[in-house]
DNA sequence: AGCGTTGCAGCAAGCGCTTTCTATATACGG
DNA sequence: CCGTATATAGAAAGCGCTTGCTGCAACGCT
């Protein structure tokens, strides 16, 4: 068998609550009883039973960290920096979390199957990132699952996604937006008056508050939007490649190409050198996140950097308690518009 | 208080003992009871006790997956694919299993500790990736503790990953060094004589393999290398940036370099194009793992792809028993040169 | 009719830990 | 010196679930 407290206990020659009192650090034990446990532990190779300890604790330290796509550096790295502050191993003091990352796939089902079983393993803290899906009953659920794990103890903060009312939830979320805005408003500034939107999957917030920035900028400036210049798709560059192609199709008057996110307008330049057209010469091309390989396309992108890592070990920060949630329990981050080499003023018509 | 077993049990008019059975599914029970039961759990909206459940069937549906770098799609399609497998939600029948990620940062107490949390947890299976880090000490405690987990009755797999005699775990490893060697002799092929090369971090297996091949085409083609032609860095952009000025520095008529990976790569372009140097004009530029931005750089990279979520998903599989394991517990991948532009023919000397 | 099967359900004993409460020993003030 | 704080250790009662075993009908066989 394992070795069990009582072995560790009778090795010791104390009793199996003075070992729990040792390893937990949280009761008075005499210097020289403690050196006794430890030295025994250490001999036994002893390792705490985790789910007896959270059952009979009533708490667990398992941290679980929700994201949609885990090969996406985007989720990547926001669950990287958050996973730094939860401390996991190697974090400092403070017992020891087991922050695991969930990757849903985006899955609806997915998502709220592993908020349960967060729930079952009655977590400590529970991150969301990315954006939510627009679908009422989905929310409703996932909003009630939230609450729930409220209720339990659990803190649910959600980074990069729009706030959960009445749920209880902190929210940090990204001005995708205000971001969206600026990056078209760049743009229209150049010269352009004729662009076309990849947008991303249809019932997503991201997707959604991108695409309202990019038509407020629009209109703020009175340019009319044709229906022709918006194509939806994944958040990959796939996608990006055949809605530019489908875009070049619908109108080869375009002169700039906004993209829902860096990897789709990375598929979206290759879509226009494969169709001969010079970047930005014959059309510019825009991104968003502004992830790592961004600056290293050729041209670099212009995009708007999203402080992922910022925001996530913040969110961090806050699901473990050391640091205080926002006024309000929401806070919003801005990105940074970063114009680089893709974008510049269109060909003369 | 939150609900429990019994709860449901006297709703439905039964034994706890029959409400477990029912749950999970592993012993007869009428139809009729089931139903009652069933509908007892969805009216009390009933969520099992994860850590009661865990100790008291001495197993957990926890499934760990260590990763160097979450923030790096090389782990992160791993990662993924393995998951998909392991079925965390929305996966196939079977009982529910929480696959979670584990970030490591590539710190070896950080990955002991890891394995310490799960074993903890009484995790069913676990799934390493990635190179391993080649200090004897640290190779020792992690042997022993692979061993003890599997003594545990948790499942190990390598994916990735040199093997691990003697420990029982199953290994899936990358031929680095044919892939190397491969490459290498590729631009060999091509005429290059040459040739620079931005190694990994020192003591990972990754680094060795890769470098390991490369000598050994070197040598097959009675090429005597420079010590000069070599540097060691990190895996990413930057450190591919600042080795390949370093390389220029040391020997300016280098006609390709060879970097440990695609990141490094795309650094080496990036800093070749800003020393005014054309690729492969000028220089051949060759990465590794053909990661999906890879083909987007410009012009595209010629690396090796290593089938990343097919190696994933076979590890997934071994770890949920869903397949056997390869004979000796040990199969090669092997990876496949990918020839793209950014590779030709060396310049005239 | 008698009796071994079979099919379902319940009993109850833990799983290995935490924690409240109690006990003992030492220290302290008067 | 004694009564009472003050440390420190132990006893024991669970935490909520699983599961081996027992119980008891209904069933089929000779």
């Amino acid at each position: 068998m394992t070795v069990t407290l009582a072995d560790v206990a009778a090795r010791a020659q104390v009793s199996p609550a003075t070992v729990s009192r040792v390893l937990n650090g949280n009761y008075p034990v005499a210097a020289s009883t403690r050196e006794r446990v430890l030295k025994a532990v250490d001999e036994l190779d002893y390792v705490l039973n985790g789910p007896a300890s959270a059952l009979a604790a009533a708490t667990s330290d398992l941290v679980g960290i929700l994201v949609n796509d885990i090969a996406d550096p985007f989720f990547g790295i926001m669950a990287s920096a958050i996973q730094a502050e939860i401390g996991g191993p190697g974090g400092r003091a403070g017992g020891e979390r087991l922050a695991v990352v969930c990757n849903t796939g985006g899955s609806p089902e997915r998502e709220l199957t592993y908020l349960t079983l967060l729930q079952r393993q009655r977590a400590a803290a529970v991150v969301l990132t990315g954006g939510a899906i627009e679908d009422a009953a989905h929310q409703a659920a996932m909003d009630a699952k939230v609450r729930k794990l409220g209720e339990a103890g659990t803190r649910v903060v959600l980074c990069g996604r729009p706030p959960a009312p009445d749920t209880g939830a902190i929210a940090l979320t990204f001005d995708n937006r205000g971001g969206g805005q600026e990056l078209t408003e760049h743009l229209i500034g150049l010269g352009h008056r004729r662009l076309g939107y990849i947008a991303g999957p249809e019932e997503r917030t991201t997707t959604r508050h991108r695409l309202e920035g990019h038509r407020a900028a629009l209109a703020a400036h009175g340019i009319e939007e044709d229906p022709r210049w918006t194509v939806h798709g994944r958040y990959d560059r796939r996608s990006g490649y055949e809605a530019t192609l489908e875009l070049l199709r619908r109108d080869p008057s375009l002169t700039a190409v906004v993209a829902a996110n860096d990897s789709v307008a990375l598929g979206a330049c290759a879509a226009l050198r494969d169709s001969g057209l010079r970047i930005p010469e014959d059309v510019s091309v825009a991104g968003f996140d502004d992830l790592p390989f961004s600056i290293d396309a050729v041209p670099s992108l212009t995009t708007v950097r999203l402080p992922l890592a910022e925001a996530g070990a913040r969110a961090g920060r806050i699901a473990m308690g050391r640091e205080e949630a926002p006024p309000g329990g929401i806070a919003s981050v801005r990105g940074e518009l970063m114009v680089r080499g893709s974008s510049g003023v269109p060909r003369a018509s």
